[in-house]
DNA sequence: TAGATTGTTAATCGATTAACAATC
DNA sequence: TAGATTGTTAATCGATTAACAATC
């Protein structure tokens, strides 16, 4: 039983949880890294409204986390705070945007514009944080030509040629799941050292290669779950009883089914199970336009 | 030094890292619920090609994850494998789907039809999964009345009848970051309890509403903190060695910056940083059209 | 000085992982 | 029976949090 190649990213650290790399370069936790956007753009607003300081207290509860642990890792930062005080909004606001690498610029290249690339493409605030749409590519002769937010979209050939003339390092792939790692391959071969993927594919990268993903159809699934157990315990299930009966007798049930499935396609025995998640999941496929951002 | 209200959201897990709610219902923790849509994912895929049976190892590779993990992982769900032989791919597409509650129908609405709230709209994906796109609402009249993927775009004040009639309790926020709190609210009034957050804002919800995340901002500002380590130590900086000095050096320097800021502005103090931050990373604002995946 | 608030410690909790006995 | 692979244990690691001494 064959499966397609074995895949392996670097550090994805995005919803599921873990850093694959400790990455904990000088010595910054994973999860306070992914905590310094949060605060930066809670600081720039209060920066905004003039505000001179804030303490942890109430820096925490605009942008959603314990004081605690804001402290905490504003520590890793360096000592920036004042005590009997607080945080100098204008400093930290600068000491963690350079932390995070954003007094530099950064010039992306967004792979793939059909729905998704073109809302991405359409948006002005990537310049605001240091981010700079350096290209817009398509592999799609009908696309490739035509404009998004003013810039000329261009063919997947040019790639490696602007990303080398323009020092490109981030990439973004809003390609449909099929194309991605491909997309993801060229990429690399290119130069590009870290890439944001739309598309719900696992890619696989070499060492040095940081990917993390957005997608949509996780995230939504992840609520269902959720919003499953808010409904009173076990909703209306087609299934047996037997799925949730303790573990001698499931057991027992699994045996059988396996029992009565044998060695080939074992279709009779999981049949029930299989038919009714066939019916209301269907395998997906021909989606609609936006099927980089989920399964088809 | 007021600041806008105290926030608090339930259990926003997203790349952030903890939950904020144990919500290990039945025991399964939240690491794990988030990786099940990948492995529903690889599965489904090997269902499509025939594939009988995947042993952890075959099916963790797939997944990109590490077989110890997965094994763990599956057992929170009972024993659905079979020791030297592996697991039945249908059974265990269907098992996961019921537990992460795809068996049953999710109607959702999308708030916010810009850019982003259009594309998602014409991913005829959702229904794949078990999501089925109840009503697309948008508060410009210029935009209701318009088709988006086939559905009429309707007014925000039919919100509420039609999360009561349809029965939503899964809502998308597609809208720029200033309307997001509100419209949040609204959808929590009506009924919804599950919300998708693309808008770059700290929600706050009541207990017993899941709020998860989806920031691009964020996820390029993660990327670009690991590409500057990559480009070698500290890449060019036009502020001075003491932001790196040794602890003493540098607290003396921020006691001397502090000191000569006093209590009003402090603007002279921190000048260096602060115009040194606000030239490569300007206020923002006057963004493009999808304000509602990046800060404003 | 008294009050406020940071920065750090230490305890706790949750997640990852290697290893291996159980068992197909 | 021998080989393969699961399910579980236990060790390890990382992240969270409350509490409080340091110090503004």
């Amino acid at each position: 039983m064959a499966i397609g190649r074995p895949t392996q990213s670097s550090s994805q650290a995005p919803d599921t949880g873990a850093a694959r790399r400790p990455s904990r370069a000088r010595g910054i936790p994973e999860a306070t890294v992914a905590r310094l956007p949060l605060y930066l753009r809670a600081l720039t607003a209060l920066s905004e409204r003039s505000v001179p300081t804030v303490s942890s207290e109430e820096l925490a509860a605009a942008a959603g986390v314990n004081s605690a642990k804001l402290r905490k890792d504003f520590s890793y930062l360096g000592s920036y705070g004042t005590r009997g005080v607080g945080y100098d909004v204008e400093y930290l606001v600068y000491q963690i945007s350079r932390e995070l690498g954003l007094t530099q610029d950064w010039p992306v290249v967004i792979v793939g514009i059909g729905n998704l690339g073109h809302a991405l493409a359409n948006y002005g605030g990537f310049a605001s944080r240091g981010f700079r749409v350096a290209a817009l590519l398509d592999a799609d002769p009908g696309v490739v030509g035509s404009t998004a937010a003013g810039l000329p979209v261009r063919h997947m050939d040019e790639l490696e040629s602007i990303v080398e003339t323009q020092q490109v390092s981030i990439g973004v792939i809003t390609t449909p799941p099929g194309a991605a790692q491909q997309v993801c391959d060229r990429l690399v071969e290119s130069g590009v050292t870290s890439i944001l993927n739309f598309a719900p594919t696992v890619l696989t990268v070499p060492d040095g290669v940081d990917v993390r993903k957005v997608d949509l159809s996780i995230e939504l699934q992840i609520l269902a779950f959720h919003e499953q157990r808010k409904a009173g315990e076990e909703p209306d299930r087609t299934d047996s009883v037997l799925d949730r009966a303790p573990g001698p007798v499931r057991a027992a049930a699994a045996k059988l089914r396996r029992a009565a499935g044998g060695t080939a396609k074992a279709e009779p025995a999981k049949s029930t199970a299989a038919k009714t998640a066939k019916a209301t999941q269907p395998p997906a496929g021909g989606e609609g336009d936006l099927s980089a951002v989920m399964p088809a």
